[in-house]
DNA sequence: TTTTGAGCCTGGAAGC
DNA sequence: TGCTTCCAGGCTCAAA
Protein backbone atom coordinates (compact mmCIF):
# COMPACT_ATOMS: atom_id res chain seq x y z
CA UNK A 1 0.00 0.00 0.00
CA UNK A 2 1.52 3.01 -1.17
CA UNK A 3 2.51 5.48 1.64
CA UNK A 4 4.74 8.70 2.28
CA UNK A 5 8.29 6.89 1.29
CA UNK A 6 6.25 4.91 -2.16
CA UNK A 7 5.08 8.09 -2.94
CA UNK A 8 8.49 9.59 -3.07
CA UNK A 9 10.02 6.99 -4.60
CA UNK A 10 7.55 7.09 -7.42
CA UNK A 11 7.63 10.88 -7.74
CA UNK A 12 11.33 10.62 -7.81
CA UNK A 13 11.20 8.00 -10.51
CA UNK A 14 8.79 10.09 -12.50
CA UNK A 15 11.58 13.47 -12.59
CA UNK A 16 14.22 10.94 -13.31
CA UNK A 17 12.50 9.29 -16.49
CA UNK A 18 11.83 13.39 -17.33
CA UNK A 19 8.23 13.57 -16.47
CA UNK A 20 8.71 17.71 -16.75
CA UNK A 21 8.22 19.48 -19.77
CA UNK A 22 5.89 16.92 -20.99
CA UNK A 23 2.78 17.83 -22.74
CA UNK A 24 -0.81 16.46 -22.51
CA UNK A 25 -1.85 15.18 -25.95
CA UNK A 26 -4.94 12.84 -24.96
CA UNK A 27 -6.32 10.84 -22.12
CA UNK A 28 -8.15 8.08 -21.85
CA UNK A 29 -10.43 6.31 -18.97
CA UNK A 30 -10.78 2.40 -19.06
CA UNK A 31 -12.58 3.21 -15.87
CA UNK A 32 -14.27 6.55 -15.74
CA UNK A 33 -14.33 6.39 -11.82
CA UNK A 34 -10.98 6.98 -11.65
CA UNK A 35 -11.62 10.83 -12.74
CA UNK A 36 -12.32 12.44 -9.25
CA UNK A 37 -14.89 15.03 -9.04
CA UNK A 38 -15.17 15.58 -12.87
CA UNK A 39 -16.70 13.04 -16.57
CA UNK A 40 -13.75 11.56 -18.37
CA UNK A 41 -14.83 14.20 -21.47
CA UNK A 42 -14.45 17.12 -18.75
CA UNK A 43 -11.08 15.74 -17.42
CA UNK A 44 -9.94 14.99 -20.53
CA UNK A 45 -10.49 18.57 -22.17
CA UNK A 46 -9.09 19.86 -19.11
CA UNK A 47 -5.81 18.36 -19.58
CA UNK A 48 -5.18 18.08 -23.22
CA UNK A 49 -2.75 20.67 -24.37
CA UNK A 50 -1.32 20.98 -20.89
CA UNK A 51 2.27 20.84 -19.93
CA UNK A 52 3.61 19.12 -16.52
CA UNK A 53 6.01 21.28 -15.50
CA UNK A 54 7.31 19.67 -12.16
CA UNK A 55 6.36 16.62 -9.80
CA UNK A 56 6.00 16.80 -6.00
CA UNK A 57 4.44 14.91 -3.47
CA UNK A 58 1.71 16.18 -0.45
CA UNK A 59 0.87 13.32 2.00
CA UNK A 60 0.42 10.42 -0.17
CA UNK A 61 -0.75 12.66 -3.32
CA UNK A 62 1.54 12.72 -6.24
CA UNK A 63 1.24 16.39 -7.24
CA UNK A 64 2.21 17.39 -11.21
CA UNK A 65 2.16 20.76 -11.44
CA UNK A 66 1.06 22.26 -14.74
CA UNK A 67 3.00 25.06 -16.83
CA UNK A 68 -0.39 26.94 -17.79
CA UNK A 69 -1.42 27.02 -13.67
CA UNK A 70 -3.38 24.16 -12.28
CA UNK A 71 -2.30 20.70 -10.49
CA UNK A 72 -3.18 17.04 -11.72
CA UNK A 73 -3.15 15.27 -8.54
CA UNK A 74 -3.20 10.99 -8.54
CA UNK A 75 -4.12 9.22 -5.24
CA UNK A 76 -3.03 5.81 -5.50
CA UNK A 77 -4.54 4.20 -2.71
CA UNK A 78 -4.27 0.34 -2.17
CA UNK A 79 -2.67 -1.27 -4.93
CA UNK A 80 -2.58 1.85 -7.60
CA UNK A 81 0.66 1.59 -9.94
CA UNK A 82 2.38 4.29 -12.27
CA UNK A 83 4.21 2.94 -15.32
CA UNK A 84 5.11 5.05 -18.18
CA UNK A 85 4.97 3.21 -21.58
CA UNK A 86 6.79 3.92 -25.08
CA UNK A 87 4.06 2.24 -26.98
CA UNK A 88 0.19 2.01 -27.36
CA UNK A 89 1.09 -1.68 -27.29
CA UNK A 90 1.62 -1.64 -23.78
CA UNK A 91 -1.88 -2.13 -21.74
CA UNK A 92 -2.42 -4.59 -19.08
CA UNK A 93 -5.27 -5.95 -16.99
CA UNK A 94 -6.49 -3.40 -14.46
CA UNK A 95 -5.21 -0.21 -16.76
CA UNK A 96 -7.47 3.06 -15.11
CA UNK A 97 -6.18 6.42 -16.93
CA UNK A 98 -3.64 6.52 -19.52
CA UNK A 99 -2.46 9.66 -19.95
CA UNK A 100 -0.52 9.68 -23.86
CA UNK A 101 2.04 12.67 -24.21
CA UNK A 102 3.19 14.44 -27.69
CA UNK A 103 6.42 12.48 -26.99
CA UNK A 104 4.91 9.29 -27.57
CA UNK A 105 4.94 8.01 -24.44
CA UNK A 106 2.21 7.41 -22.09
CA UNK A 107 1.99 7.39 -18.15
CA UNK A 108 -0.76 4.57 -16.95
CA UNK A 109 -1.95 4.30 -14.32
CA UNK A 110 -3.01 1.09 -13.66
CA UNK A 111 -4.62 -0.11 -10.09
CA UNK A 112 -6.20 -3.88 -9.45
CA UNK A 113 -9.09 -2.47 -6.91
CA UNK A 114 -10.24 0.36 -9.31
CA UNK A 115 -9.49 2.84 -5.59
CA UNK A 116 -7.25 5.01 -7.19
CA UNK A 117 -8.20 8.60 -8.31
CA UNK A 118 -6.94 11.12 -10.46
CA UNK A 119 -8.33 15.19 -9.52
CA UNK A 120 -7.50 18.36 -11.37
CA UNK A 121 -7.16 21.03 -8.92
CA UNK A 122 -6.04 25.13 -9.11
CA UNK A 123 -3.18 24.70 -6.27
CA UNK A 124 -2.27 22.33 -3.54
CA UNK A 125 -3.86 24.48 -0.70
CA UNK A 126 -6.73 24.63 -2.36
CA UNK A 127 -6.94 20.83 -3.20
CA UNK A 128 -5.01 19.90 -0.35
CA UNK A 129 -5.59 21.70 2.63
CA UNK A 130 -6.68 19.48 4.84
CA UNK A 131 -4.18 17.13 5.45
CA UNK A 132 -1.53 17.59 8.39
CA UNK A 133 1.72 18.50 8.05
CA UNK A 134 4.18 16.87 6.13
CA UNK A 135 6.57 14.86 8.88
CA UNK A 136 9.58 15.30 7.47
CA UNK A 137 9.39 19.32 6.95
CA UNK A 138 11.54 21.18 9.92
CA UNK A 139 7.95 22.65 11.36
CA UNK A 140 6.60 19.17 11.97
CA UNK A 141 8.19 19.19 15.79
CA UNK A 142 7.78 17.33 18.95
CA UNK A 143 5.55 20.02 19.78
CA UNK A 144 3.31 20.25 16.78
CA UNK A 145 2.57 16.54 17.54
CA UNK A 146 1.92 16.72 21.12
CA UNK A 147 -0.43 19.54 19.92
CA UNK A 148 -2.25 18.19 18.05
CA UNK A 149 -2.93 14.56 19.52
CA UNK A 150 -3.48 16.97 22.92
CA UNK A 151 -7.29 16.75 22.85
CA UNK A 152 -8.41 13.94 21.15
CA UNK A 153 -9.85 10.65 22.40
CA UNK A 154 -8.70 8.05 19.76
CA UNK A 155 -6.37 4.99 20.07
CA UNK A 156 -2.89 6.77 19.42
CA UNK A 157 -2.33 4.31 15.82
CA UNK A 158 -5.78 5.48 14.22
CA UNK A 159 -4.45 9.01 14.90
CA UNK A 160 -1.24 8.40 13.22
CA UNK A 161 -3.19 7.19 9.95
CA UNK A 162 -5.52 10.51 10.36
CA UNK A 163 -4.21 12.43 7.31
CA UNK A 164 -5.33 15.59 8.82
CA UNK A 165 -3.07 15.07 12.02
CA UNK A 166 -0.12 13.92 9.81
CA UNK A 167 0.22 13.38 6.20
CA UNK A 168 1.26 10.56 4.60
CA UNK A 169 1.42 7.48 7.41
CA UNK A 170 -0.49 4.29 6.66
CA UNK A 171 -0.48 1.22 8.45
CA UNK A 172 3.15 0.06 7.96
CA UNK A 173 4.86 2.89 8.97
CA UNK A 174 2.15 3.49 12.34
CA UNK A 175 2.56 -0.16 13.53
CA UNK A 176 6.77 0.08 12.79
CA UNK A 177 7.08 3.86 14.06
CA UNK A 178 5.13 2.75 17.22
CA UNK A 179 7.28 0.00 18.35
CA UNK A 180 10.20 2.13 17.58
CA UNK A 181 8.96 4.76 20.32
CA UNK A 182 7.95 1.57 22.40
CA UNK A 183 4.23 2.74 22.60
CA UNK A 184 1.26 0.19 22.27
CA UNK A 185 -1.40 1.15 19.27
CA UNK A 186 -4.15 1.49 21.88
CA UNK A 187 -2.44 3.83 23.82
CA UNK A 188 -4.55 7.08 24.64
CA UNK A 189 -2.91 10.30 23.95
CA UNK A 190 -3.51 11.85 27.37
CA UNK A 191 -1.34 8.95 28.86
CA UNK A 192 1.58 9.81 27.02
CA UNK A 193 4.04 11.81 28.40
CA UNK A 194 6.25 14.34 26.88
CA UNK A 195 9.10 11.83 26.97
CA UNK A 196 7.42 9.16 25.17
CA UNK A 197 5.62 11.96 22.17
CA UNK A 198 9.30 12.79 21.65
CA UNK A 199 10.19 9.40 21.37
CA UNK A 200 7.28 9.04 18.91
CA UNK A 201 7.98 12.24 16.90
CA UNK A 202 11.89 11.11 16.57
CA UNK A 203 10.22 7.10 15.52
CA UNK A 204 8.20 8.68 12.70
CA UNK A 205 11.15 10.23 11.05
CA UNK A 206 13.15 7.60 11.61
CA UNK A 207 10.60 5.10 9.72
CA UNK A 208 10.09 7.38 6.88
CA UNK A 209 13.45 8.39 6.52
CA UNK A 210 14.53 4.38 6.27
CA UNK A 211 11.64 3.84 3.90
CA UNK A 212 12.57 6.38 1.32
CA UNK A 213 16.10 5.38 1.84
CA UNK A 214 14.93 1.63 0.28
CA UNK A 215 12.83 2.80 -2.22
CA UNK A 216 9.65 2.23 -0.16
CA UNK A 217 8.54 -1.43 0.75
CA UNK A 218 7.06 -4.23 -1.51
CA UNK A 219 5.71 -7.03 0.47
CA UNK A 220 5.56 -10.37 -1.46
CA UNK A 221 5.65 -11.52 -4.74
CA UNK A 222 1.90 -10.41 -5.85
CA UNK A 223 0.70 -8.17 -8.17
CA UNK A 224 -1.33 -5.84 -6.17
CA UNK A 225 1.96 -4.75 -4.28
CA UNK A 226 4.14 -1.70 -4.51
CA UNK A 227 6.05 -1.31 -7.48
CA UNK A 228 7.36 2.05 -8.50
CA UNK A 229 7.02 3.38 -12.22
CA UNK A 230 9.92 1.14 -13.64
CA UNK A 231 8.39 -1.76 -12.08
CA UNK A 232 10.85 -1.62 -9.14
CA UNK A 233 10.58 -3.13 -6.17
CA UNK A 234 11.23 -1.59 -2.47
CA UNK A 235 13.71 -3.26 0.07
CA UNK A 236 12.47 -1.66 3.19
CA UNK A 237 11.06 -5.33 3.68
CA UNK A 238 13.80 -5.76 5.26
CA UNK A 239 13.47 -3.39 7.76
CA UNK A 240 10.18 -3.96 9.32
CA UNK A 241 10.27 -5.01 12.98
CA UNK A 242 6.86 -5.62 13.54
CA UNK A 243 4.78 -5.13 10.65
CA UNK A 244 3.02 -8.64 9.76
CA UNK A 245 5.27 -10.30 11.64
CA UNK A 246 2.85 -11.60 14.14
CA UNK A 247 3.65 -15.26 15.59
CA UNK A 248 7.40 -14.28 15.03
CA UNK A 249 10.26 -13.32 17.71
CA UNK A 250 10.61 -9.82 18.68
CA UNK A 251 13.81 -8.69 17.46
CA UNK A 252 14.79 -6.69 20.47
CA UNK A 253 13.29 -8.96 23.12
CA UNK A 254 11.92 -12.86 21.36
CA UNK A 255 8.78 -12.05 22.36
CA UNK A 256 6.31 -12.91 19.94
CA UNK A 257 4.66 -10.05 18.12
CA UNK A 258 0.96 -9.89 18.39
CA UNK A 259 -1.86 -9.17 15.81
CA UNK A 260 -4.94 -7.19 16.77
CA UNK A 261 -7.24 -4.80 14.99
CA UNK A 262 -6.92 -1.06 16.29
CA UNK A 263 -9.59 1.57 14.37
CA UNK A 264 -10.67 -1.25 12.12
CA UNK A 265 -6.90 -1.21 11.11
CA UNK A 266 -4.85 -4.84 11.15
CA UNK A 267 -2.27 -3.92 13.96
CA UNK A 268 0.99 -5.56 14.77
CA UNK A 269 3.03 -4.92 18.06
CA UNK A 270 5.24 -6.65 20.54
CA UNK A 271 3.60 -6.61 24.08
CA UNK A 272 6.75 -6.61 25.79
CA UNK A 273 8.02 -4.06 24.43
CA UNK A 274 5.02 -2.21 23.60
CA UNK A 275 3.32 -2.65 27.31
CA UNK A 276 -0.49 -1.76 27.24
CA UNK A 277 -0.34 0.91 29.84
CA UNK A 278 -3.65 2.35 32.15
CA UNK A 279 -5.62 4.70 30.04
CA UNK A 280 -5.28 7.68 32.67
CA UNK A 281 -3.73 10.78 32.44
CA UNK A 282 -0.40 11.18 33.16
C1' DT B 1 -16.72 19.03 16.93
C1' DT B 2 -15.23 14.49 17.04
C1' DT B 3 -15.71 9.65 16.40
C1' DT B 4 -17.47 5.53 14.22
C1' DG B 5 -18.85 2.61 10.59
C1' DA B 6 -20.41 1.54 5.82
C1' DG B 7 -19.19 1.41 1.14
C1' DC B 8 -16.10 1.25 -2.61
C1' DC B 9 -13.36 -2.97 -4.95
C1' DT B 10 -10.90 -7.52 -6.36
C1' DG B 11 -6.81 -10.78 -5.72
C1' DG B 12 -5.33 -14.05 -2.77
C1' DA B 13 -5.66 -16.96 1.26
C1' DA B 14 -8.25 -20.12 3.85
C1' DG B 15 -11.68 -23.50 4.42
C1' DC B 16 -14.45 -27.16 2.74
C1' DT C 1 -8.53 -29.80 -7.63
C1' DG C 2 -12.19 -26.64 -7.63
C1' DC C 3 -15.49 -23.88 -5.48
C1' DT C 4 -16.99 -20.49 -1.98
C1' DT C 5 -16.19 -17.20 1.57
C1' DC C 6 -13.60 -13.88 3.88
C1' DC C 7 -9.89 -10.52 4.50
C1' DA C 8 -6.94 -6.72 3.24
C1' DG C 9 -7.16 -1.35 3.74
C1' DG C 10 -7.09 4.46 2.17
C1' DC C 11 -10.44 7.55 1.71
C1' DT C 12 -15.17 9.79 1.67
C1' DC C 13 -19.45 10.48 3.52
C1' DA C 14 -23.28 9.98 6.65
C1' DA C 15 -24.81 9.20 11.19
C1' DA C 16 -24.27 9.23 16.09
Amino acid sequence: MPELPEVETVVRDLLTAGISGTTVKTCEFPWPNTADGLTPAEFTSRLCGKTISNATRRGKYIVLQLAQGGILLIHLRMTGKLRLATSPADTLPHDRLRITFTDGRSLILNDTRKFARARLGTSIDESLGHLGPEPLEPSFTAATLGKSLVHRKRAIKTLLLDQTIIAGIGNIYADESLFDAGIHPERLPATLSNAEIKKLHAAIRRALKKGIAANGTTLGNASTNFYSVAGRRGSNDTNLMVFRRNGLPCPKCDTTIERSVVGGRGTHHCPHCQPRHVNTPG
